[in-house]
DNA sequence: TATACTTGGTTATATTAAGTAACTCAAGTC
DNA sequence: GACTTGAGTTACTTAATATAACCAAGTATA
């Protein structure tokens, strides 16, 4: 079978590798909390923890350290006691604004909250 | 304990439930791509099977029905011979456009694709 | 009659990713 | 000497994905 480049433009145009890349970093499961909490300002590990309920410091770590591999955020350790390690977003990470922005306002405007009152836990509801 | 809401705003403001169940739907392996085949008018089975290398048929079947499930993704029987499965986006699946053009976009920025051409398989690269 | 081919899947099983909990390190405090 | 804090790591369990084979119903081919 010939391999067709440039010549099948269905394929061509519904599969970009690029675009590929991007969903498999950014949508990885945690990936999408953590640039929004990076986003509004939460810079160090246990802040950025503090933002996401039910993430683990096992998650933060790993996904940490993938955004840093990517080129999306910067580990900076100020040798401090106790050891105070802060982690910012490259201009590359600061772009992925717009995408987190874009899923925000899709999520405002589709998304329902249910009401998941358990005796004296958190409610979130009535935006 | 008292449950706040609107008094901690550090709290509101880094998490919100609404973009945390937007991500994860949109954000799970494969959807991303999925909902930009779809966007770009893939909706038949095999349609959007072929526009995504390396996306199996149970994975492909799994998506579609929770994005059905979401309400982003229509599934209708057309009665012929083979059967004919059509899958539309919704009003709420389609103003996912938003956010995919927004990934798009920042992937054409920011991702190399890496050209990886072995013996005769498909190359991607030379944007 | 038997074989293969089509679309749109399902089932069974293996592999990988994520969740849970306990532990570390180093300095500082009670 | 036990306890706290920040920033993790290690070991183990469970959930999600990958891989591959299979199915149903109709059509076509040998």
């Amino acid at each position: 079978m010939v391999v067709m480049i440039g010549s099948s433009e269905e394929f061509s145009e519904r599969f970009c590798p690029r675009y590929q890349r991007a969903v498999e970093i950014v949508g990885r499961r945690w990936s999408g909390a953590i640039l929004r909490a990076m986003l509004r300002g939460a810079s160090r590990f246990g802040e950025i923890q503090e933002a996401i309920p039910d993430l683990s410091n096992r998650m933060l770590s790993e996904r940490l350290r993938e955004l840093e591999a990517e080129g999306i955020v910067e580990r900076i350790v100020m040798p401090e006691r106790p050891v105070r390690v802060e982690y910012h977003l490259t201009e590359k990470g600061r772009s992925l604004n717009e995408v987190v922005e874009a899923l925000s306002r899709w999520s405002q405007d589709w998304i329902e909250v249910e009401v998941a009152v358990q005796d004296g836990k958190r409610s979130a509801a009535a935006g």
